[in-house]
DNA sequence: TTGTATGCGTTATCAC
DNA sequence: GTGATAACGCATACAA
């Protein structure tokens, strides 16, 4: 029924050594034999067993990734470019939705992480705590970890330049005439809103004029915005920056809602550039990142610094394929953790300050 | 290093056979010798190995989703309900996005075919053929395949009740007193594209003054609905069925920007009810989709008529944690074909037709 | 360069 | 009800 490796080995008239060597390390076997078996190989349609590979090896060919929520855009985003490497890579990919709970995460993490050859977690919220432990007691030592959009001591990470983000839309805003400035955060605990605080608190010290209001800490969904919303009209800011797209989103509406028009009265500037940001009218101004890239460079990351070795994968599927398409392994040498760049893309929720509101600090 | 089933079996001071049993298929021990196995298995923190076992018994516990992509609000809801349900039934859940082509599509489910329970596939464009072909060359007989919003002979499906959410919509529509309706289709081929045009047929003879009027089809991404909004204005309809909210929330745009009131001067409608719809201003009515319990009825479907074993799975679950959590394997006999009902939910996207324009039939 | 033989960790098949 | 033993399909140490 199914074609092994000992009918390839019989109908090319080798040993099952030879043949396994044909097809997953060409280099030992010459030349005439090797083409012969890989020919055999394919007119029989002869697929290897991964799981007898996987018992003999201990490698699985699949790596796996554990987001809060795959309906957030943002990690939809991520997700899809996770994908499209790993399986540009030749891994498929175990995907799990820990449903906006940390012990969750770290629950995914640890069974998924038994069955791959390495785990991307994004994780906004996990204490360092759980993190740490996540190394020592859940999951195994040769599986390796990758952090997305967060800095931890141990492991590889991506990361957005939050710092440069906030600075572009302070900028932004600050040339517009924008003295008082709100800041509508995300989370408690999560790490990306407490870089961009920092980077904020940084941003404002080089243009004095301006006056930073922490209008506190939101859920990073619509919902959250719609909070924020009312403190953003309370507050007498002439301007606000999200700590996200959909809390943006969710301010808009509510400023709209209660009259305040946008950018008329208030500028609205978000994070991530989210596709609905650009459905929205005013369209908003948001921080854009490239999260598609961010996906990809976490897979070429956590393959590089784990030694996951994606070359024995390629050489067999090479051989087995008519074509034999090529692949780009990457270059080696990258440091642990990757920064990826942002850049704010301006649009109608931002606008001149109106001369009223203006020039208030000094 | 690691803990394997043998140092379990020693410890307990019985036969690797035993201890299997005890673990995997508690009933075949004896209650004491039993309880003993699995109290070892559980101080040494025993892991069974899914390679070895898949070796030996063919299954993975892995189940798979294709989707056309995940950045897509209606697949991934769709994929976190598919997430949830797998997660909840001990399966852990490969991951594709096929970038909306149909090869890839048909090369995924082979790829990942070879190394799952199951496939869930949701492909709204591929054709019939294509579709034959699939269980024939690319994938093994014993692996089962269900589609997602697709009826299509041999295989189990989840779908939608498309005629009833259009009716519903040109009844809703009709009670406005609209009497000229356009309808902006979905992509060439789009099986629930079809589906609805029948259903819209269908609706429109039951309400005689009722002219429907065909846009074309459109890609159903915002995209797709800026280029039909122009069409719906320079139709004459008074309101406008989408085949799809993505597509109904570009022609919101584009009226929005060629100066046509949404509903004042023309009503719209959506199909689907994802999260932006709710976002926009006016809001978008719409015919809400369950899509989470869609993805988790496919699941259970699939589970079912693929006489999946997720029995073992607990009960090596139950055995090795402490404190056992039951689970509901589902009940038998479900039809091959599962039906998800739908609602319209008006929001402020469509109101009462002008009286100009009404009246124009019969 | 190639073949032989062994073992990966588990479940299944028999006897007992 | 339990234990010895043979598979599952593959990669590899070692011998040739």
């Amino acid at each position: 029924m199914v074609v092994t490796l000992r009918d390839v080995a019989r109908a090319a008239g080798v040993s099952p050594a030879t043949a396994s060597r044909a097809l997953s390390a060409p280099d030992l076997v010459a030349p005439a034999r090797r083409e012969h078996v890989q020919q055999v190989a394919r007119e029989l349609g002869y697929r290897p067993n991964r799981a007898a590979r996987e018992l003999i090896t201990g490698r699985t060919g699949n790596l796996c990734l554990v987001v809060p929520d795959l309906e957030n855009p943002f990690f939809a985003a991520v997700a899809k470019g996770v994908q499209a490497r790993a399986r540009a890579l030749g891994f498929a990919l175990l995907v799990a939705d820990a449903e906006e709970d940390p012990r969750l995460e770290a629950e995914l993490v640890g069974h998924l992480g038994a069955q791959v050859d390495g785990v991307v977690l994004c994780s906004p919220r996990m204490s360092d705590l759980e993190l740490d432990r996540l190394s020592h007691d859940v999951l195994d030592d040769d599986v390796p970890l990758l952090l997305v959009n967060r800095l931890h001591g141990g492991y590889p990470s991506v990361v957005i330049d939050n710092a440069d983000g906030v600075r572009q839309a302070v900028r932004h805003l600050h040339a517009l005439g924008h003295r008082r400035i709100g800041y509508a955060g995300g989370p408690v605990g999560s790490w990306s809103d407490s870089q961009r605080r920092h980077g904020l608190e940084h941003a404002s010290h080089g243009l004095r004029s301006v006056e930073v209001t922490d209008l506190g800490h939101f859920p990073p969904l619509f919902g959250g915005g719609v909070a924020a919303g009312d403190l953003v009209a309370a507050s007498g800011v002439t301007a606000v920056l999200a700590h996200n797209d959909l809390l943006a989103l969710g301010i808009l509406s509510r400023l709209r809602a209660r009259g305040v028009r946008v950018p008329e009265d208030v500028s609205v500037v978000g994070y991530d550039d989210i596709p609905a940001a650009t459905l929205v009218s005013p369209a908003l101004t948001t921080v854009t990142v490239p999260l598609a890239r961010l996906g990809r460079a976490a897979v070429d990351l956590l393959v590089e610094v784990g030694q996951v070795p994606t070359a024995t994968e390629s050489a067999l599927a090479t051989a087995l394929s008519s074509a034999g398409a090529g692949r780009d392994p990457g270059a080696a040498g990258t440091p642990p953790s990757v920064l990826i760049g942002v850049e704010l893309v301006v649009r109608a929720s931002t606008g001149v300050a109106n001369a009223q509101t203006s020039e208030v600090g000094e």
